[in-house]
DNA sequence: GTGAAAGCGCTAACAT
DNA sequence: ATGTTAGCGCTTTCAC
């Protein structure tokens, strides 16, 4: 077997089956018009040299990379990894591919868009990480689909999104909170600027005053272990207590819950109801058991999936919101 | 400002700036002989036009794709999180890109792998996954480095390696074990093709015969939650019990420590010692306070990154074993 | 220092 | 059904 310092080009496998290069190309795109005869000679000069067409040069002339860039905010929430693996495969069997970029929390991604345009990737998928408005509206400009994942453009109309019902899952563990008893509930936020947070908080909040009690505290937790537990110890070191605390997400009602047990000696469920948002795999572990409204990962990336495989989103970009289900555990039962 | 159905090309800066087309492209290529004011006029033309190199039509040319393939076996364990975020950050810095695939464990990723090719990745990363001595026979063939992380490759000599110090962490887990003073210790291994695991094991089981004891048990976890729980409740069930379980990996560990919590109400550290692997952040938690041996992911990237941006390693690529170091936490603590 | 021209590997229109 | 040709957007000689 010759050793090939590069890769064989469609010319070598034209030359080595005796046809032309432009044939070789129909041999590798489906439903081309090729007889069945040299389509075979081209498949055997190609298996011989190992050949496969250059994706990237395909790209100049089709104007598609089959790129998708993805930039993902909080690499430490396993929600994402979950988003993150059942993206990956939807794209593979769509024939797209992932670029990923993971952006350093807080800062406008904006560096890591320049380089995902350089690409010429053919969507940009934002995964709870933001960008100015000037470089979102380049995009459209340039007919590159953005979509917001977990997460919703605060200034900017007229891109897509796909999120949870951060409103309705909220809502309801208000009112589970109340049902089970509690009476001084608390909410730990995220990052004070997540529209995910925030949409989570307001509804929250609300629900508890409809039904006639006030949000008793807050904190903020900016989604990581060491912000939540530190925001916990705040509301429990209150007098009196808070006895039930809503987190942001499961990731950080983890911390929570380790917080106030190793602490506070604090009994979950009896003495403390706890709950998230997400339903990760460790909310039903038997450590935290802990009530949480589900996020359906995999239902979330189908609608990615939709906006980005069908062009005529580009126009009306939707806004889609995915129930979810409220998990009932041990962390919010007091008996 | 005008609405751009397509990505603005060299030649439409080129026209607008008043200069040929190559004169562009000097403009945007590092230590090109250009005069200052050409380049401004360049640039200021380009800025107008929101111009971006188009890096697909560059590689055609240059060779280099600016493209790292990575393929992600078990996207289960935090590990492989942390690993990639550290990855996607370094080859930012270094001008590469991520080009990700998620592998589901067990199958070859010959078919994710053959996919990478078409876009010319510059280099290939397996992250515990593996492929077939064919394919990576013809990445050599075409000077594509091909790295495996966090394993070896079983039957192939001459693939560069980035894994943790197996051996010496496991016989250095089995010495404080036995010095802690526990008699029966099991091993939970994960899935029994992985080099890691198996080094792991023999390691330990061989340091145990070295000061005399035996290993007592062991079973396998495939690097799942629920295979771990298994294999804990399978070890536990037996008459006598272990006294100390060392796991393949923490995330492994954690599930142990559950499960023996949980169904067996063992007390962890004076009744049984759990030991992990990786010394992942939960490890610290207080949920656990597992005692595991580290693998620095920071430092193993960057060793990752050496092989990747040199291209003299291709002709003997390294195995580089990056030490660890032992955390002693309160699962191996009979006090 | 700058432009003209060739060509990277491919697809698509146009012949035949 | 197949070959010929043009050109996607860029880098890189080669003149000047």
């Amino acid at each position: 077997m010759a050793r090939r310092s590069s890769a064989p080009s469609a010319h070598d496998v034209a030359r080595l089956a005796g046809v032309s290069q432009a044939a070789v190309s129909r041999a590798f795109t489906a439903g081309a018009s090729i007889s069945e005869a040299t389509r075979a000679k081209v498949a055997a000069a190609a298996a011989a040299l190992g050949y496969r067409p250059n994706l990237l040069a395909r790209s100049l002339i089709t104007g598609r990379s089959g790129l998708v860039g993805v930039i993902v905010g909080s690499t430490r929430n396993p929600f994402f990894l979950d988003a993150l693996e059942a993206l990956s495969q939807r794209l593979s069997r769509a024939g797209q591919h992932l670029l990923m970029f993971t952006a350093s929390s807080g800062a406008d991604a904006d560096g890591l868009v320049e380089d995902l345009l350089k690409y010429r990737v053919d969507a940009l998928l934002l995964m709870s990480a933001s960008v100015s408005p000037a470089l979102a509206g380049r995009c459209r400009d340039q007919a590159i689909p953005v979509i917001f994942f977990n997460r919703r453009p605060r200034t900017m109309k007229g891109f897509a999104s796909v999120t949870g019902a951060n409103r309705a899952g909220a809502a309801q563990i208000a009112e589970h909170l109340i049902a089970q008893g509690y009476r001084r509930p608390a909410f730990i936020a995220g990052i004070e600027a997540s529209s995910t947070s925030r949409e989570r908080e307001a509804a929250f909040a609300e629900r508890l005053h409809a039904c006639g009690l006030p949000l008793f505290a807050r904190a903020a937790g900016r989604y990581e272990r060491p912000g939540a537990w530190e925001a916990t110890r705040a509301l429990l070191s209150r007098d009196p207590q808070p006895d039930a605390i809503f987190c942001a997400n499961d990731f950080m009602a983890f911390a929570a819950i380790d917080c106030a047990r190793h602490e506070f000696g604090l009994e979950i469920g009896r003495q403390l109801g706890v709950a998230g948002f997400d339903d990760l795999e460790g909310a039903s572990w038997s450590t935290w058991k802990l009530t949480s409204y589900s996020q359906p990962v995999d239902e979330m990336i189908d609608r990615v999936m939709e906006i980005l495989l069908d062009p005529d989103r580009l126009a009306d970009p939707p806004r889609i919101i995915v129930e979810g289900e409220l998990k009932i555990r041990d962390s919010t039962r007091r008996v």
